[in-house]
DNA sequence: CACTCACGGTTCAAATTTGAACTCAAGGTA
DNA sequence: TACCTTGAGTTCAAATTTGAACCGTGAGTG
């Protein structure tokens, strides 16, 4: 982009250093996904989201979550979620019922064969993080990009003011 | 997941600091568009793909790509970037016409007002992408994370062997 | 108790994305 | 020249995702 056909004159642009680490940080959040998603699909027949759904109900609780709560853990809308459950309710691997307590909450609940299925899929997916990710860190930049990665992210939940 | 379920026993799980980073960066990696998208949205009327798309023309020559050049800069399939291609089109920021050499190429062409809705978009946008990520950095962590991030990317390119 | 309101989820239509089939141009090859 | 093959893009149908409208359930209020 061209700096100079600025209006208000004030933007703080990226310096060049920030740009580097931006176009590097732009290509991880775009192809890391992409590169999981492929071995999940080839392997266990799986969308990157499904596995993160069956993975946070499998540390779950009774292995139960409901909905709202299974969404925010999974950064997906309530509506992305149900129709997702509906298909691995459809595949086996999770149940629905309304809370007993209050009957507005649904629960999704982690069947057998879904924790076969995550149990099946996990040592491949784990085996493909570490490859894509932390078989080309030192034990530092561990570390450092735990960091900087917790920074990132914590900076996103409150929702910071808008200029 | 359970780590003990495992049947050849060879599995090379993640270490606990490396499941923090993990989770932090899977953090990054799921949020952050997100949130970019939102501001571009919000701000532009655009989508984090449409404005890399545009981003990427207007730093090209001529401000022009091929197709095939311009899905591989911004990783889109080519089926993905022609449909987003035609709505920027009818749009009016960008035009499509055969290369005049080869005329299986198709050329994306920014056009005038695409170069001004570029202009226009950008400084909010590296607003968000500093408020979002580099306000939270010390100089020093920006270069950790490019080193990081590259490192990362470059592990994608050349399709590493699957195990 | 009747009413209304606010939640938690679901559903439906519209917009996107994907993947396979298809078109057309350019190189060989015979 | 006729034929085949490959490469670049487009298109079409199917799958996903999104956003808005909608349905029950539980809390508050009068």
């Amino acid at each position: 982009m061209d700096q100079s056909t600025e209006t208000p004159g004030d933007v703080r642009w990226l310096t060049p250093a920030e740009q580097d680490a931006w176009q590097a940080l732009a290509g991880v959040m775009i192809k890391l996904p992409a590169a999981l998603e492929t071995q999940l699909q080839r392997d266990s027949q799986l969308t990157l989201f499904e596995y993160f759904v069956l993975s946070a109900l499998s540390t779950a609780d009774c292995r139960a979550l409901s909905m709202g709560e299974l969404a925010a853990i999974v950064n997906g809308s309530l509506s992305r979620l149900s129709n997702v459950i509906k298909k691995l309710e459809s595949r086996g691997a999770v149940r629905r019922e309304p809370s007993p307590d209050n009957r507005r909450y649904t629960h999704a609940i982690l069947t057998e064969a879904g924790w076969d299925l995550i149990v099946s899929a996990a040592p491949k997916h784990a085996e493909a993080v570490r490859r894509q990710v932390f078989d080309r860190l030192t034990e530092d930049e561990v570390g450092e990009l735990t960091t900087i990665a917790r920074r990132i992210v914590r900076g996103m939940e409150p929702d910071a003011c808008w200029p």
